[in-house]
DNA sequence: GCGTGATTACTCGGATACAAGATGTCCGAGTTTGAGCGG
DNA sequence: CCGCTCAAACTCGGACATCTTGTATCCGAGTAATCACGC
């Protein structure tokens, strides 16, 4: 029960694409040289990113990934979700009448967290970094 | 990013033996019987649990396990953290810096969920099944 | 009846096997830009 | 100067390879209760 690298990646990814400009794609080579990782790997990341609607992929030369709409509308749910997937963390395999005590208590703290996550914008960072 | 099923096996085991007698110990052949889990396997898991500290193991005829303290003093986050341990779920693996950001949003969504389970017991689960 | 030993019912721990997911890499295909070249 | 072609710079997607982790099984060792047997 951790949080993949991916997750990792693909929130500095975007951090760096709400500072960049948003007309300009910005490539993936330079996006993974920052962050030290290979380039064919990080578009796999961005294409899930994509899928998630969170930013689009421009091709060609002078391609690359930018925002796909207005930058503080994205939250850290969002690029959770888009990596991880939004099932739930928790799920009790038996079946033991409809509904288990233990399931509901696990999906209430695992909101808690949503909550946070969903309330908390990437241009909030941004903000603080350009200062 | 989701729970082991041996989370689940375990918060089920905790549930069981709170209900169970204080005194007399439970045989890992009912729990696992009562789950439809290998005994052996579910042996390994409750071992985490006697590392954590949570319940004891008797061993030899009638032997089994139960719980090591006051019932009322468990709640769900000792069974999570002495099963998935009690590492933080995300990392920022870079060096940029003395405190990463991103690190500190995830930690504080993570303090969320995490005061939740803390402030939840099992036995209140237990005494609402017992009604 | 009483002690002693054997049997039985348990847990414990290590070794092992298997499956799935995370983490990368490689390569071919499609797409756009821009340079070069001929008219 | 214009248009065409071609190479270069990109992303995209699938197919692999590898490593870690979760899940699970098997077996031998240790331990406590119980039963059997002999005194």
């Amino acid at each position: 029960m951790k949080f993949s690298k991916a997750t990792n990646y693909a929130l500095h990814t975007m951090l760096m694409l709400v500072v960049a400009s948003p007309t300009k794609p910005v490539g993936v080579q330079q996006l993974a040289e920052d962050q030290g990782v290979s380039p064919t790997y990080l578009s796999k990341i961005l294409t899930k990113l994509v899928k998630g609607g969170l930013i689009v992929s421009v091709s060609g030369a002078n391609g690359g990934y930018r925002l796909s709409k207005k930058k503080d509308e994205i939250t850290f749910l969002d690029i959770l979700h888009a990596i991880e997937g939004n099932t739930s963390l928790f799920e009790c395999h038996f079946d033991h009448g409809p509904e288990c005590l233990i399931q509901q208590v696990m999906t209430e703290a695992e909101s808690k967290m949503e909550e946070h996550l969903k309330s908390t914008k990437i241009v909030d960072l941004a903000r603080k970094i350009e200062v």
